[in-house]
DNA sequence: AACGCGGGGAA
DNA sequence: TTCCCAGCGTT
């Protein structure tokens, strides 16, 4: 693209944006802090979506300092239901170094934002260029569907993180104005996520029309192509709901893996048997109460769930090697607590009261 | 480069 | 059903 043609681009996207930007809860944001986790949230994941759990976040931890001296229970279930849980973790580890290694303040550079766990090449571009007014470029799925269709690119665009050749276009493309990267980003994305959509753009509303090559050519709807994802693997459990009139039995899953860190009633891949057994109780005891099933992006999960009394016992064994801990935990603390989207499902089929 | 990692809204 | 969302880290 000739540099008229960028300029042309850059002014009439900008003006567009400053007419109908979405009004956002972290837009005009002050603290970097907020930018970033917005930014963080936002991985993966809608904005109508994110909202509600971003007002909530910041509300319960203002700063970046309080975050890193939060227990991490309490960061995952601030997260609880919002999904990819390892995000939280990052995030809260991030602010501990932040706090260790930055005196508290959030750096500026793209460099040093990346070196910050869970903070990659898109959220180090946005949170420079939106909370700093840095120079630098972000590539998110909005950002590579708008600039191939722009610029008519037939090359598969690997994923949201974007081709190089993206990249490079979204560095060549960034104003030269003192701080107007982060409302050029921005526009890309709005754009992106309001007219420049995924299935049926709209583009008898779209402010650069004229400049869209994919366009011109009647490729636009058919950009960026995509490599089909794989189906998600099926998979069957069963879960244990132990629960009394006023307390459940949770365990908690070890880091690293699906679901870490979060609470959910024993479960096993393997046989009802041998989970069972491995909490001493008979399987006769146990009471049939349905199957669920909860997609997520690489499994599908069918769950069948039993239940059974919880008994005075105080101590119990780990129920498997997915777990860490386990306790019984009184019902009116569950809504408080760190639980995914499926536990939820399984605790409401079990018919747990004042279940989360 | 491919995969693991959630959950949900929209067509 | 299918797509895909303000992605990142590991292998």
């Amino acid at each position: 693209m000739t540099r008229p043609a960028a300029r042309a681009l850059q002014r009439k996207l900008l003006s567009w944006y400053a007419a109908s930007k979405r009004d956002l809860p972290w837009r005009g944001a002050r603290d970097p802090y907020a930018i970033w986790l917005s930014e963080t949230m936002l991985q993966q994941t809608r904005v109508e979506t994110v909202i509600p759990y971003y007002q909530r976040f910041l509300r319960e931890l203002p700063t970046v300092r309080e975050l890193a001296e939060a227990t991490e229970e309490r960061v995952l279930s601030l997260w609880s239901g919002l999904g990819y849980y390892r995000r939280a973790r990052m995030l809260h580890a991030a602010a501990r170094r932040v706090v260790r290694e930055h005196g508290g303040r959030l750096p500026a550079s793209v460099d040093d934002l990346r070196r910050l766990e869970g903070v990659g090449a898109y959220t180090a571009g946005a949170v420079s260029s939106i909370a700093f007014g840095r120079r630098a470029a972000v590539v998110d799925g909005n950002v590579a569907r708008v600039l191939a269709r722009l610029f008519a690119i037939e090359e598969d665009v690997k994923s949201a993180r974007g081709s190089a050749r993206v990249w490079a276009l979204a560095g060549d493309l960034l104003p030269d104005g003192e701080g107007q990267a982060g409302d050029w980003n921005q526009a890309l994305m709005d754009l992106g996520a309001t007219v420049c959509v995924p299935r049926e753009p709209r583009c008898e509303r779209c402010p650069v029309e004229a400049l869209c090559t994919g366009r011109a050519r009647g490729l636009a709807a058919g950009l960026p192509r995509m490599v089909r994802k794989k189906a998600p693997r099926p998979v069957r459990r069963v879960a244990i709901v132990l629960a009394s009139r006023t307390s459940v039995l949770l365990a908690r899953r070890r880091a690293g893996a699906l679901f870490g860190g979060l609470w959910e009633p024993p479960g096993t891949d393997g046989p009802l048997e041998a989970l069972a057994a491995s909490l001493g109780l008979d399987v006769g005891a146990l009471e049939r109460r349905g199957e669920l099933v909860h997609v997520l992006s690489h499994r599908r999960m069918q769950v069948e769930v039993v239940r059974g009394g919880l008994g005075r016992r105080r101590s119990w064994p780990l129920p498997g090697p997915e777990y860490d801990a386990v306790e019984a935990v009184p019902v009116s603390r569950l809504a408080r607590g760190a639980h995914s989207a499926l536990t939820r499902k399984i605790l409401a089929l079990a018919g747990v009261p004042g279940g989360p």
